[in-house]
RNA sequence: CGGGGCGUGGCGCAGCCUGGUAGCGCACCUGCCUUGGGUGCAGGGGGUCGGAGGUUCGAAUCCUCUCGCCCCGACCA
């Protein structure tokens, strides 16, 4: 591609909007412009990494054995009315009506419309196992869309689905899944954990999300020290901590704490440090009132919470709920003389604490001394909280540490949540129907052009892995002015294209530092500069996007050993 | 949705407090110069100052409403 043909508008200074790196960079490359609020044009280079990580993507699927199909991104109220989900998914679907006021949104994810296509079309067991992908762009009308590719409202998702006769089959999709999704991000040459993960909106019982580690990303998660457990802080399981040391439970006194409600004002207000607090939190779901206990240096996990009770979902309970069941406003709960019949969970990290502060179901009134053994035997001892670093690992002896991750993919094992609402069933070897089994396996394809970007740059721009580069190598003649520059930049252009490296031609009549800095801010993994030091022995520079200096190849030599790094470092 | 901030040529900003008819840098166009890390000189084009209403002889500037965008908290690929 030549540069002086090419919609590629670069910008020296950023644009104000963009805040993380990616966002930057993709803007000043003139990758992508804003549209409005999470959504984006993808200028032709940036079409062009993307097309690059969907050829990945594609390939790695294909070869495990999944079919590309490609469904409509506006789709009928009807099926997410079957599955429960039109009225469940709430804001965040993006709805509109057609003329004739029937109801359609765009599509957010495909369950619904995937399961739809299969039990029309698929009757027999002998179909079976059949794994359906497509890679398309997503709408969902985030509350709030962040950081440029990262988080927008459309976006564009590999998604995948997965039906089985039985669990074992299903199981081994998710494996095969889960070892695609490895090659994938290999692929692309991230740095990414496999975590442990909550199931979220989506559903279903087993999951991993691949987060690529990055400082800017939007997910914590814990990874073991000593072995391979990594997973979200809040899905992660929880080893044994030291247990407190046993002290004889202490009498209950009321202490007056007028206006003090959280436990960073109460804490301060009577001296003590958090972990020697109960917090005492009310949530409800579906119409039942649960009082979940952690202590006070801890955040609960809803998500652990949810998978604890078994529901779809827990919300913080309103102030009346709290007020009815506490008897008092909030900020004054306690785990003692709750009224009603109401569920009492307490995280394990409370088992045996003696000598204790919790609300005292008063307002303005806390009380101390309290000991779980003898003020709320009854409480079901659970994991609650999100986990952190130094919290002991549930499969060993070693310690978490914290690392910031962004989430480009995520495996679920879906079980028949879908396939059960929207009865996809087909008869199995004795004649019988059987209900399909699910996975379904996602990835964020334009998040993960931000999240590679977040982890390849310096101050000039981005620096490309071979693999995802818009141009493999970048051909910049000091000055098209002159012949032979120009007439060697034209030949290498023409040889290095003929030989299948895509090359990004800087044929443009600008003084050498214009082209040097679109160049470095490009990152093309690599640069031939033709100049006139060089050519004096008939060579060129050719220098990595990631070294300092260039080194001197004789013109006769670049397209081959061109050529050779690209083959290295594109093999699948 | 709550809290904070910002809307002035393509991008980055000044001007607003203290009303007087819009400015700077970059980018863009023309010409000459220059050609190894955002070159120099000269000339030039481009802005309903987010929108609506109001106050005023006069509004980018003051008031009201509204829309958009960004950041911080509850969601997810």
């Amino acid at each position: 591609m030549r540069q002086s043909k090419m919609l590629l508008p670069t910008l020296r200074d950023v644009p104000a909007e963009a805040e993380v790196i990616s966002h930057k960079l993709m803007l000043r490359a003139g990758m992508i412009r804003q549209v409005a609020r999470g959504i984006y044009d993808f200028l032709p280079l940036g079409v062009r990494v993307l097309r690059k990580i969907e050829r990945i993507i594609r390939e790695e699927m294909d070869r495990a054995g999944a079919q590309e199909v490609l469904l409509p991104a506006i789709c009928p109220s009807e099926l997410w009315q079957e599955s429960g989900r039109w009225e469940k998914y709430g804001k965040e679907l993006l709805r509109i009506k057609d003329r004739n006021d029937r109801e359609f949104c765009f599509g957010p994810t495909h369950e619904e419309v995937i399961t739809d296509l299969v039990r029309r079309d698929v009757r027999s067991y002998r179909e079976l196992p059949i794994n359906l992908y497509q890679i398309q762009s997503k709408f969902r009308d985030e509350v709030r869309p962040r950081f440029g590719l990262m988080r927008g409202r459309e976006f564009i998702m590999k998604d995948a689905y997965s039906f089985h006769v039985d669990r074992a089959d299903c199981d081994r999709e998710y494996e095969n899944m889960f070892q695609t999704y490895r090659r994938i991000f290999d692929r692309c040459a991230l740095a990414y954990r496999p975590v442990e993960a909550d199931t979220g909106a989506i559903g279903g019982s087993r999951s991993h999300e691949f987060q690529v580690l990055a400082e800017s990303g939007e997910d914590a998660i814990v990874s073991c020290n000593a072995c391979e457990y990594a997973a979200n802080v809040e899905k992660a399981g929880i080893g044994d901590g030291t247990p407190p040391a046993a002290a004889e439970p202490t009498s209950l006194v009321d202490v007056p704490t007028p206006g003090q409600r959280t436990i960073e004002e109460v804490s301060a207000f009577m001296k003590m440090k958090p972990h020697r607090f109960i917090k005492t939190l009310l949530y409800v779901a579906g119409d039942t009132v649960v009082v979940a206990l952690v202590r006070g240096d801890h955040a609960l996990s809803e998500a652990k919470l949810k998978d604890v009770l078994g529901t779809p979902g827990v919300e913080l309970a309103p102030e009346s709920t709290v007020e009815a069941v506490t008897g008092a406003p909030v900020g004054f709960a306690g785990p003692i003389g709750l009224k009603g019949k109401v569920r009492l969970l307490a995280d394990h990290a409370l088992a045996g604490i003696t000598a204790a502060v919790s609300g005292a179901n008063k307002a303005d009134v806390h009380v101390k001394g309290v000991s779980a053994s003898r003020d709320f035997p009854n409480a079901e001892m659970v994991d609650l909280r999100i986990a952190r670093a130094g919290d002991r690992c549930p499969r060993c002896e070693g310690t978490f540490v914290l690392q910031r991750g962004i989430e480009v993919g995520q495996v679920f094992y879906l079980g028949t949540k879908y396939s059960e609402a929207l009865k996809a069933n087909v008869l199995d070897g004795e004649g019988k129907e059987r209900v399909l089994e699910m996975g379904c396996y996602g990835i964020g394809v334009t998040r993960t052009i931000a999240a590679a970007i977040e982890q390849n740059h310096d101050d000039a721009g981005i620096i490309w892995p071979m693999p995802l580069a818009p141009f493999h190598v970048v051909v910049v003649p000091v000055n098209v002015t002159d012949e032979r520059m120009r007439t060697t930049a034209e030949r290498l252009y023409a040889e290095l294209t003929a030989r299948g490296v895509e090359v990004l031609f800087d044929d443009r009549d600008e003084r050498p530092g214009v082209k040097f800095k679109d160049a470095d801010l490009i990152g093309c993994p690599l640069r031939i500069t033709i100049g006139p030091r060089a050519l004096e022995h008939d060579a060129v520079e050719l220098k990595r996007r990631t070294e300092k200096a260039a080194t001197e190849v004789p013109i006769a030599d670049v397209v081959e050993q061109v050529v050779a790094i690209v083959k290295a470092e594109t093999a699948a």
